[in-house]
DNA sequence: CAGTGTCAAGGTGGA
DNA sequence: TCCACCTTGACACTG
C-alpha cells in the first residue's frame, strides 16, 4: 500500500504548476516555467520519498498549455535529462504516479473537435509519462463523460472511442467512478466492454452510489487491474461536514479513514488523499495505516510483490 | 502592493 | 436560450 496526494506541496513553498496566460505565450516563458516546475517536482518527490508517501499525482500543468497549438517548444528533447532523471528517481525508490486531466476530456463528447481535443491532452499526459521512462503503473485517469439525455448512447460512444485511443494512452488510461453521473457500477459495465480498469473513488461512491459496500466496491475495482497496470488505485476524502455536495474536508478525519482501511480487509491499494490540506492529511493516512499494518516500508515490503 | 477578477478547454440544471 | 455553478489555485490587472 503506498499513500499520497495530488499535485500541490504546501510546506516546501514551492508549485510544480506553475503557468501563465495563454496571451502572453513564448516558447522562451514556457522553457523557463517547465525548468522551474520540473525543479521543484524534484523538491517534492524527495519531500515525500523522506516522509513515506510513495504515490503522487503530477499536475496537468507541469508543461502549461502542453497539449495547445500554441505550445511548440520542443521540451521534452529541452529537458529530455531532467525527466530522466526524476522518472529514475521515482523508479529507484518505488514510487506510483498518476496524473488527472480536468474536466474537459470527454471521450464521449458528440462533437468531434471536442474529442479531438480531448485526445491531445490525453496524448500531452502520456507524453510527461513517457518522457519519465515510467512504466504501466502510471496512470492517466478520467471521467466517462456527459450524459448527454442517454446514459446508454453516452456509454457506448466512450467504449467506441476508447478503442480508437492510441496505445501510447491505452496502457495508462484508467477511469473513475464520478460525484453525479457515471457510478462504479457504470465505471464496471465499461471495463466489462472495454477492459479498461476503474479507478474507485470513496467519496464519489457516497455520493453518487450503485450499492455495493466498501469492500466489494474495492474487491470489483481492484479486480479490473491487471498486471502491468499495478494495483488499484483509490481516491479517498470525505465530504465537508456541513458543506456543499462535491466540497472536500479542509483535512483527515482519522477515524473516518480506519474505518476505510478496517472495513476493506485485508486487499492491497494504493490510496490518493484528497484533501485540502495534502501532505500533511497523506502524513496523517501513512501513521494510521502503518498502525493498521497496512503499510510498510519499501524496504520492509517483500521483493518479488508483483 | 494588496485585493480581486479571471483564466484553453464542458456539462448540467435552473431561470 | 442564457447564465451560474461545479472546484481550485494562481496569474495578472486594478486601484
Amino acid at each position: 500500500m503506498k499513500i499520497g496526494y495530488p499535485c500541490i506541496n504546501r510546506s516546501i513553498g514551492c508549485s510544480s504548476g506553475r503557468t501563465f496566460r495563454l496571451a502572453s505565450y513564448s516558447d522562451e516563458r514556457l522553457i523557463t516555467t517547465v525548468r522551474e516546475n520540473l525543479r521543484c517536482l524534484d523538491a517534492i518527490l524527495r519531500f515525500n520519498l523522506a516522509s513515506d508517501l510513495l504515490f503522487f499525482r503530477i499536475t496537468s500543468d507541469l508543461v502549461p498549455f502542453g497539449s495547445h497549438p500554441v505550445c511548440t517548444a520542443p521540451w521534452e528533447e529541452i529537458f529530455a535529462g531532467e525527466f530522466m532523471a526524476l522518472g529514475r528517481f521515482i523508479t529507484d525508490h518505488g514510487m506510483r504516479i498518476s496524473m488527472h486531466p480536468d474536466q474537459f476530456v470527454i471521450i464521449n463528447a458528440k462533437d468531434p473537435e471536442i474529442i479531438g481535443r480531448s485526445v491531445a491532452e490525453l496524448r500531452y499526459h502520456a507524453r510527461v509519462l513517457d518522457a519519465l521512462h515510467l512504466d504501466a503503473t502510471a496512470k492517466i485517469q478520467i471521467h466517462v463523460g456527459g450524459v448527454y439525455g442517454d446514459k446508454e448512447a453516452a456509454m457506448e460512444r466512450f467504449c467506441r472511442e476508447y478503442a480508437h485511443l492510441d496505445e501510447s494512452i491505452l496502457r495508462r488510461l484508467v477511469v473513475e467512478n464520478d460525484d453525479s453521473r457515471y457510478t462504479l457500477a457504470d465505471c464496471l459495465r465499461i471495463h466489462d466492454e472495454t477492459g479498461i480498469p476503474v479507478l474507485f473513488d470513496f467519496f464519489h461512491h457516497t455520493v453518487n452510489p450503485s450499492g455495493e459496500g466498501v469492500a466489494e466496491a474495492v474487491e470489483r475495482s481492484g479486480a479490473t487491474w491487471r498486471s502491468p497496470d499495478g494495483i488499484l488505485m483509490v481516491d479517498y476524502s470525505t465530504a465537508m461536514p456541513g458543506g456543499r455536495r462535491g466540497r472536500h474536508t479542509e483535512s483527515l478525519d482519522a477515524a473516518d479513514f480506519a474505518e476505510f482501511l478496517s472495513r476493506t480487509g485485508p486487499a492491497d491499494m494504493d490510496i490518493m488523499l484528497e484533501i485540502k490540506d495534502k501532505e500533511k492529511s497523506a502524513l496523517a493516512a501513512v501513521g494510521i495505516a502503518r498502525h493498521d499494518g497496512r503499510f510498510r516500508r519499501p524496504e520492509e515490503q517483500d521483493p518479488v510483490r508483483a
